[in-house]
DNA sequence: CAAATAGTGTCTCTAAGACAATATACA
DNA sequence: TGTATATTGTCTTAGAGACACTATTTG
């Protein structure tokens, strides 16, 4: 008698059901393909600003807008394995520390992607050190994007050449910046890693320029009242009790902050 | 001369492209299946206790386990619409609150699955009214199972008939479990959808008996502090002035608390 | 020594949480 | 009338945030 599939699933041994498994034909069964976006921050030294990283597409869809770093999953690794392997691609950092890369979500509307059924699963980077962006194997040419907002408090993003938009962005990358940018307010209590942006120490004004991105709180906020209610008992952030040496500036010397760990 | 791949990706219009594009033929890429698996979370009025939903695997792989109600994405739905469809089909309830339904994010470890690269987006589901749940297609059996916390503060599920632990689970569902757990918890102070498996209205004691497996400072307050420094200013919830109607058990009239909307 | 900048100290006020007192319903 | 249960009221205290003051560096 033959044995058949209620066997093998029922049946059968894990190890006999598995051997059956890959002997059958699972072509027909639909399959959607797997990309990752990747949101990476970064903290510009040069003129102490928040930026992000944006690619302009040189070719459809979406071509000549701007969109997220991102590319296809490959079979052998992980969505956050494909979305580091882009990140070291686009800037030649290679990101260690988990705290600074988070996976935002899946974007699976079946008709996000004009071309076929492809879903993406969004991250947010918060890159350090800050580099120039390096030319992707694609040939398209990334830039660091000044993060501002404007008078109705909507995201716009700033180059020198020119000023992008949310509408402007490819496929649905407007939902991932924003789910991405609520993400990161509503985690601020619980757990501060954009500012791993700055480094593994930093200091308060830096910090201010940062979070008032994210919360209009911290725009009140004097960098004495900052460390009192923000930085003392935040469990992941701490006062090393050092203040920075060599400023190039005048002004009092300024603590140096930094993460517990 | 023949037009190459570079003249319609580059110069040729977006019309043009997407038809060029479906002439292709993609199937050599590597894709992976996908599949969504739905934490379903419900309040038995009955004996007032929180619950999930559990299926016991009848077949291989991880025959005999418990797992997540789950299963796959259709090419026409998005992942959220396809854990909406298991849900009505597991528990006849049809969720239309967006609210109802998170998703907790994509698990996407290659080897999460013996069988193939199956990757899972989980949701997480604040199921009301209570039901019993119904046969599914499959001739999957699924139970409630009361929420317990252990000594050792690890979670343990709980039927009158037998108990599971995480490390029962079938595939990651441990992982997605204890992801879905820190979510809620994580997100307490911005939204407390969870207290959305008891309905739009709810009493104080109801509430507490939710919220304590998420946060043990649940577990010192008295209702009326509750009510004092939780409900009230809450942006979500709100006090309705009302007493409940009719009440059981002897005591003193219960406020009606309420979602704002 | 003036300007710039950020840390330090002080004060006010709100709100969290402990706990006692009170109100309502059942038996 | 006693018991169960939850609300209401009171008190204490910690901490958020405003704001004035002080310390350090540049030029």
């Amino acid at each position: 008698m033959k044995k058949d599939k209620r066997y093998y699933e029922t049946k059968a041994s894990e190890a006999e059901y598995l051997a059956w498994y890959k002997t059958q034909d699972w072509g027909s069964y639909d399959k959607p393909a797997m990309t990752v976006d990747n949101l990476i921050f970064g903290f510009d030294p040069s003129d102490e600003q928040l930026k992000i990283l944006l690619i302009e597409r040189k070719a459809h869809p979406f071509k000549g807008k701007f969109a997220l770093v991102g590319g296809f999953v490959e079979p052998t690794e992980s969505a956050k394995a494909a979305a580091l392997r882009e990140t070291t691609e686009e800037t030649g950092v290679r990101i260690t520390d988990n705290r600074q890369m988070w996976q935002i979500g899946a974007f699976t509307d079946p008709k996000r992607d004009p071309r076929q059924w492809i879903i993406s699963i969004a991250h947010a980077t918060f890159l350090y050190p800050f580099v120039s962006p390096q030319a992707g194997d694609d040939a398209l040419q990334a830039k660091w994007f000044t993060i501002t907002h404007t008078a109705e408090n909507e995201l716009a993003f700033k180059h020198p050449d020119e000023t992008v938009t949310l509408d402007d962005l490819a496929f649905d990358h407007k939902a991932i910046v924003l789910a991405t940018f609520k993400r990161i307010k509503e985690s601020l209590d619980v757990t501060p890693d954009i500012l791993r942006v700055l480094g593994e120490t930093f200091i308060s004004t830096d910090a201010l320029v940062v979070l008032k991105h994210f919360d209009t709180k911290f725009e009140d906020y004097s960098t004495g009242n900052f460390v009192k209610t923000y930085v003392k008992n935040n469990p992941i952030l701490m006062d090393t009790g050092l203040f920075e040496q060599n400023p190039q500036k005048p002004g009092r010397p300024k603590k140096i902050l930094r993460f517990r760990s």
